[in-house]
DNA sequence: CTGTTTATGTTATGTTGTAACACAGATAGC
DNA sequence: GCTATCTGTGTTACAACATAACATAAACAG
């Protein structure tokens, strides 16, 4: 069992969740609502509130160059390194990954600044593997 | 006379990029637009179109964790390295650097991966050296 | 001088995100 | 039991961000 069920999650909490990991993929709020209208969502901030706390949890991330959110892809997302994302802009597949060596050197920038890092956003754009050779 | 002022731009490019410049940081498109209704702006569009040109141009970099546009802080910002920003979240202060050390780290993983990257994100929030100093 | 490209102006609309207020349920302390 | 508080929820209305569609004009190559 994955460490996020570990947390009780409240009813909207586990369909937002529920929805995030069923996608497999990114999807925006407006597209969550969508989803979960036949559960009786009927406004966005049920779907917002639930997100916030999901992302807040660790088990959701925020793609800030979307507007969309996705499900962590690791099975414990509480207390993992920043994570990245490469985005395919063909296919729209968004692979979540832990680049631990080049977030150092972004917190050894920001320590010689006095900047307090409090979270990274990385996002790359470009054209996935299996794109590139159909493409 | 910094490379930008090479290029021709047009009259609203010309504006909005004058606006973004005289900020010293961010705007939010809709704040460019009230800057500029005294130089006859009415339109969402007209903003929203200088700087489509202005982001391919390099002059001017796109901050997607604040919705926001922030005119480049180097002289000639045409074919340097991929910038990241650190952003204060006490002061909304913005600094632009280059971290090319952590991007080759990244770019190696995009390489390793087949992935074609065609533009990164990075994003750093946190409290600048002052809010700490004042906080 | 005509076809094409680029920039512009305008109206309307689409998409993303919050404010404000009311209510329900759990629970900790008296 | 009772009430104070905290968290979650439901709903309406609205704010903020971005683009579609269509019309006009200026620049320029052939």
């Amino acid at each position: 069992m994955s460490a996020h069920a570990h947390r009780e999650l409240t009813k909207n909490q586990a369909l937002v969740f529920g929805s995030l990991s069923d996608a497999g993929g990114p999807l925006t709020a407006y597209a969550i609502l969508d989803l979960l209208r036949e559960d009786g969502f009927r406004a966005p901030l049920q779907v917002y509130r639930a997100l916030d706390k999901l992302v807040e949890f660790g088990m959701v991330h925020r793609l800030e160059s979307l507007n969309a959110f996705v499900a962590c892809s690791h099975k414990d997302c509480t207390g993992h390194g920043s994570a990245a994302f490469a985005i395919c802009e063909k296919c729209g597949d968004v692979r979540e990954f832990t680049p631990d060596d080049a977030v150092g050197l972004l917190k050894n920038w920001t320590e010689s600044q006095g900047f307090a890092l409090a979270r990274t956003t990385i996002e790359l754009r470009g054209t996935c593997k299996g794109c590139v050779a159909s493409g």
